[in-house]
DNA sequence: TCCCGCTTGTGAAAACGTTCACCTGCCCGC
DNA sequence: GCGGGCAGGTGAACGTTTTCACAAGCGGGA
């Protein structure tokens, strides 16, 4: 869509993602346009950065102006691809899966879990939001989602992924705590909860490596 | 702990974790060794990545032999600051706040949730897991906690924040989809599902711009 | 005991991402 | 319509992370 083949890192994408954020509120808010200092907003983010991760895109602004919010806030709309609605298909109907069911915050933008798929009796045929939950072994059935969801134990978690990839989705985003293989062209990201905690045990420990007011370790 | 103050490269924690999962399953099967090549496991890390990671810390091969699994599975224990226990204070006892106290992974790698707060007269006094869920008003008496978790709607993020800091928390792992501001000396540490599926639908327009099998956009 | 194949640990090189610094363009006030 | 100040775009410098490549150490077999 851009140039050739060029490919854009993994971290201005997450940024394109919270200038996008910042953009919904401060469009909410009425402001017209924007800087990229204020759109760096927070001092981990410098404003170079800003211009620098829009630039590889476009030039959406205006020099001695800065950027036209409802304007930029349709260009990131569009380069990340939330100018059109997608469809997902949900694995797994616990606690994670009905969390992510209940948020509304997908549905806005552009995120419609289509099928819900799980293989417990007890869940398969309840109404979970709005859609019911089907039998596991319905999955190659299912038609038309370009997402998958994996939200199920560890153990299920390559199984549903090759069914998803052989039902037809591109994208795969997994809950379960493990490294997954998937076929070319398959794009895979994983939310790592666990990963994160042990991210903050291990800065914590170096910070100070003993409990407050405590005594030895 | 280890040399004067150097930092770690986050990705490098983030692998470290990997290993160690990684470790923990190899260890389970019985495997009393372990090459570089196969801790790194998946394509996307390579052998001289996994190396270079575990020499920031030290020497924990052998050449010829590779690592000795239960003896690396210690010393990543050890660096996460896994070889304790953390006690967690948790504030939004709503979907993902349910989810992460019904997660036994957690309590297994060594994180209590110590105490959960909430401010829905509904949820105040409910046992959740094994705690009884109390007034976020009483968060300030709250003691002891070394982390804290936001899972709370995104309006109520900041001021959950501020209080968790005040009561003496000095990590944070935050869901609300928003950058928080935190007093220097605090970790912060954000898991942002909308921006995984935000990064996921950015790659999937690039690699083809059209919905499979279908006509037009 | 000595050699060979295997695998670690690590400097050096390469790749990558971020920051700097400056030029350009634009608006506003005079 | 002219000048000053503001702010975006961008090549180059910089710093960090990853990869490369190889010497050094180890075990096992002859
Ligand atoms: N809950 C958390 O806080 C948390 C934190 C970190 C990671 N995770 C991971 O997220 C995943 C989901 O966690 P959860 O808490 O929602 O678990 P859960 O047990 O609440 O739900 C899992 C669901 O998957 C279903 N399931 C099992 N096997 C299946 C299969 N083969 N096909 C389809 N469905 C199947 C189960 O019936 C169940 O409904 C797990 O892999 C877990 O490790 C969860
Ligand atoms: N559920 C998801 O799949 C999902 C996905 C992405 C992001 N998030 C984010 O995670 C956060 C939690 O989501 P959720 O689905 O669990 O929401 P939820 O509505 O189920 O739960 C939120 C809980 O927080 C409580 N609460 C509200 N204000 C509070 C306050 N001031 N102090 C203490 N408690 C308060 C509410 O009573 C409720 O119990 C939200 O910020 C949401 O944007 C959730």
């Amino acid at each position: 869509m851009t140039d050739p083949m060029k490919r854009f890192s993994e971290s201005t994408i997450r940024r394109l993602s919270h200038y996008y954020r910042v953009l919904e509120e401060v469009h909410a808010e009425g402001q017209r346009m924007i800087s990229s200092h204020l759109l760096a907003e927070r001092e981990d983010i410098t404003s170079a950065q800003v211009r620098k991760d829009l630039s590889y895109f476009g030039s959406f602004g205006r020099r001695g102006l800065g950027y036209n919010v409802e304007h930029l806030r349709t260009e990131i709309r569009a380069i990340l691809g939330l100018d059109r609605r997608w469809r997902v298909a949900l694995v797994g109907a616990g606690h994670i899966g009905a969390a992510l069911l209940a948020y509304r915050g997908f549905r806005d933008q552009g995120f419609d879990v289509v099928a819900v798929f799980d293989s417990s009796p007890e869940r398969i045929g309840k109404t979970l939001g709005d859609v019911v939950v089907q039998d596991i072994a319905k999955l190659p059935e299912c038609e038309g989602a370009e997402m998958g969801v994996i939200a199920t134990p560890v153990r299920a978690a390559q199984e549903v992924a090759d069914m998803l990839v052989a039902a037809g989705v591109r994208g795969i985003l997994n809950f379960a705590p493990r490294k997954l293989r998937v076929p070319e062209g398959i794009t895979l990201r994983n939310v790592d909860m666990t990963m994160e905690f042990e991210s903050l045990s291990f800065v914590l420990s170096q910070t100070r490596g003993k409990p407050r007011r405590r005594a030895g370790e």
